[in-house]
This record gives C-alpha cells, sequence and structure tokens, in this order.
DNA sequence: AAGAATAGCGAGTAAACCTTCACATTTTCG
DNA sequence: CGAAAATGTGAAGGTTTACTCGCTATTCTT
C-alpha cells in the first residue's frame, strides 16, 4: 500500500525574506496546479513560477508531496474557517432556520476557490487528499452533534450518535458532486431548498412545511 | 489541463488464445492495483503478474492508464448490474417499503469488491475516475427520476426534476464515505435505516414514522 | 566589522518507467 | 502443406523528473 511519507516542513523559516520565499512556492504550487493540473506540477515548474531556485524549494519542503499538501492545508483551513464562523453563529432559532443556516454555510464554504478545489479532489492521489478532507469534516462534526443533543427533545430523533455523520456527509456529498458536474446550480439556488428540506426532512419531518406540487416550473433534470 | 489520452483497446483480440491473455492482464492489473497499490502499479509488473510479456499487453493496450480503465470498467459495470437488478424490481408498494429497497440495493452495490473500490476512489487521479463513477449514476437517476414522476401524486415533492439527483447523490455520498471510514457500519444495519429516513424524510416527510427517542442505546458517534 | 547563521542558487545525478521494435512462435485456412 | 495472419517475446531506448550538493550571497549578532 501507499508508503506514508515525511510531508512536514525540513525546516523552519525564520525571517522575514524566507518567510516570503516559502509563501512564494505555495502560492505558486497553487498556481501551477490550476493552470497546468497535478500531471504537469513538477518541482523545477514550481520553483520557476515561484520565481525562486529548485534549490529553495527543497531547502523548506522535503519532497514534491509536501507541497501540494501545503496548498490543500491552506485550503481547506480557509474553507474551515468560513464554515466555523457560519456555525458559531447557530443561534436558538427555529430549527428550520437553523438548518438552513448550516445548509447555507457549507454551500458558502464552497465558494472558496472552486477550481482549486477541484483540482485537489480529482487529481490529487494517494497524498491523502480524501483523508484531509475528512479530517476537515470531523472537525466540525463534532459541533452539530452536541447541537443535536441540546436540541434532542425537538427533534425526533432516534440515535442522535449517527444523525451528525450523516446529515454532515449527505450535504457535503450533494455539494461537493454538484459543484463538480453542474456549478451553476449553486449560484442559480437551486441546492438550498432542496438540501435543507433533505436534512429537515431527516432530523424533524413534522416540520417540513406541506407543499403540494411546485408553484414555479419545475427546471427539468439534466 | 489534463491531457485527453486513447483508452481503448488497440487491437481486438479475435482467438480464444489472446482473449485469455487479455483477461489475465486486467485481472492481474486489478490484483497489482489491490495488494501494491496504484503507485506500486507499474506495467512491466502488472506483465509479470499476468505471466506474460510486456509487448503482449501493448498488443492490446495503448497505455498504462487503459489498464486501469479496463479495471475500472468492468468493476463499475459489476456494480451498475447489481443496482439495476434491484432496482428493476421497484414494485409498486408502498414508499417507505420502495425507498428501504433501494437505499439497501446501493448498500449491497458497494459489497462488491470494496477495497479495489477503494483503491480505485482513493489512489487513481485524472484519468477520469470520478467522472466515470458519475456516469455510473447517470446511469440509473432516470430510472430513479421515472418512478418519481410517475408517484408524483403520492409524494409531497417540489422540483421533482432535481429529486432524483439530490437523492442519489446523498445516498452515494454518505455510502462511499462511510465504507472509507467506517466499514463496518454498513455489516451492522446501522446506516440502512438511517438513509431510508434521510430519503423518506425528503420525499414524503409525512410518511416518516414518528419515533420520540431511540428504543435501543445508540452506538456513540466515533 | 567579522564571524556565524540563515537563505539562495542551479547544474548535475541517478533512478524509474513507459513504450517500441525486430524477431520468434503459434494458429488459421485455402 | 505452406503461406499469411495473429500472437507473443523482452532487451533496450529515451525521456522525464525528483532531489542533492558544493558554493555564493545576504542578514544577524556581538
Amino acid at each position: 500500500m501507499a508508503t506514508q511519507r515525511r510531508v512536514t516542513p525540513r525546516k523552519r523559516p525564520s525571517q522575514g525574506r524566507s518567510k516570503a520565499t516559502v509563501e512564494a512556492i505555495v502560492q505558486a504550487t497553487a498556481r501551477v496546479l490550476l493552470k497546468d493540473g497535478y500531471e504537469a506540477c513538477t518541482t523545477n515548474r514550481v520553483a520557476e513560477t515561484a520565481g525562486v531556485s529548485i534549490g529553495s524549494v527543497y531547502q523548506y519542503f522535503p519532497n514534491k508531496e509536501s507541497l501540494v499538501v501545503a496548498v490543500m492545508e491552506g485550503h481547506l483551513g480557509q474553507m474551515q474557517e468560513a464554515l466555523a464562523r457560519r456555525l458559531g453563529e447557530l443561534s436558538d432559532a427555529d430549527l428550520p432556520t437553523v438548518v438552513k443556516s448550516m445548509v447555507g454555510g457549507m454551500l458558502e464554504m464552497h465558494r472558496i476557490q472552486p477550481r482549486l478545489h477541484r483540482v485537489l479532489l480529482e487529481q490529487v492521489p494517494r497524498i491523502g487528499a480524501l483523508k484531509r478532507l475528512h479530517e476537515l469534516n470531523d472537525q466540525y462534526e463534532p459541533l452539530v452533534a452536541a447541537w443535536l443533543e441540546a436540541h434532542q427533545e425537538q427533534l425526533e430523533l432516534p440515535n442522535p450518535g449517527a444523525a451528525a455523520y450523516v446529515m454532515i456527509a449527505a450535504v457535503e456529498g450533494v455539494v461537493s458532486r454538484v459543484m463538480l458536474e453542474k456549478p451553476g446550480w449553486v449560484e442559480l439556488g437551486v441546492l438550498e431548498p432542496q438540501l435543507t428540506r433533505l436534512i429537515l426532512g431527516y432530523l424533524a419531518p413534522h416540520l417540513v412545511p406541506i407543499t403540494r406540487r411546485a408553484p414555479s416550473p419545475a427546471p427539468a433534470a439534466p
């Protein structure tokens, strides 16, 4: 199976100059990934794009993988931050509102560098892209779980332990697929109501508003 | 971006002998992928494992990618077949039963070579693994959509066009993540009721059975 | 200012691996 | 049978690419 390699920095930049270098390298990696894809993302090319010698790259990064990991770390960090902000605002409003807000947050999170996200998802292998992504989710799962438990009385929820997990996986599954296949949907606002309904129907079916038929001409499936 | 390469067979085997060769090559590819991962899956190693000369490999496969694609094609074909069988049996039973059966089918589908599936998902990059996977889904989405439209009256469903898509993406998202992270859950039967509830709550919230609190001690979240 | 530490350079190395090709063997079929 | 088509062989070519290392330049410290 895939061998584990070191991906932590080789040396920490201490002077301001070197910090800039490291930053330039990471950004260059992202740029190359975006423009040319993972295949063409060679160490030499990254160095060149960063306007830096290849030797400098290897002063701070032990290997090629660590470059991509750094990019991924940064990107996921941004996403996580965006979501945490939204989750922090989770008020004690009524459930439909809260759910809508959570779903909105997860959608918003995916507005951050969607093209980079795509490359990272689609092209980067074995580095553990998925693993890191899941770690990201694992970080906000407890938040959601805690919220659920606190409001357990208002919900009709067997097995609240699994609920947070299922919820997050479901939303994330739909969103990330839509981002890959039909990026337009997010902007069109098609997704939010659907996901809200999905989750609300899961957590508290009795709270789903009754709607007989679609009032608007439904946009047909692809 | 990633360049498109030919992945179709170079020559079609006509004699029985060569058919066996091709089969051996594809199977060897799968075996190597399983045992050593994508990284170590070199053409020479595949040839060796298949007990065949490297020249023979290139007689039928234009390049390395096409080998993996062949494996993927076979695997997804099996999965698709399994699911199609289940969907074909979609009776006109009541909605909860039908949903349960669909969910069960998708779970069952993932019992086919889960380890190979994992390698294909996690390690194989840029070949368009995800694309093919999505194509798989696209093939049964119409089936589900048709069923939904036929039974639209019984459902409370705004925008039935998007419903099939969301449904499938949600279930697939949860299942494939669980398969990667907590494979045990599938066998334990934790997942099926949750997913059934998720989908039923989405399609017809008023049909979700009312359950105040979990009767059994809920298996805590990870 | 000088020595030390940190940062930067880039040609060169060494290994990996895909793919080809000229040739050998087997099967088909008139 | 015997020619032609199909199949199989594997050593070697050629390219690509991650990474090293000896050296220089800059910045810090005292």
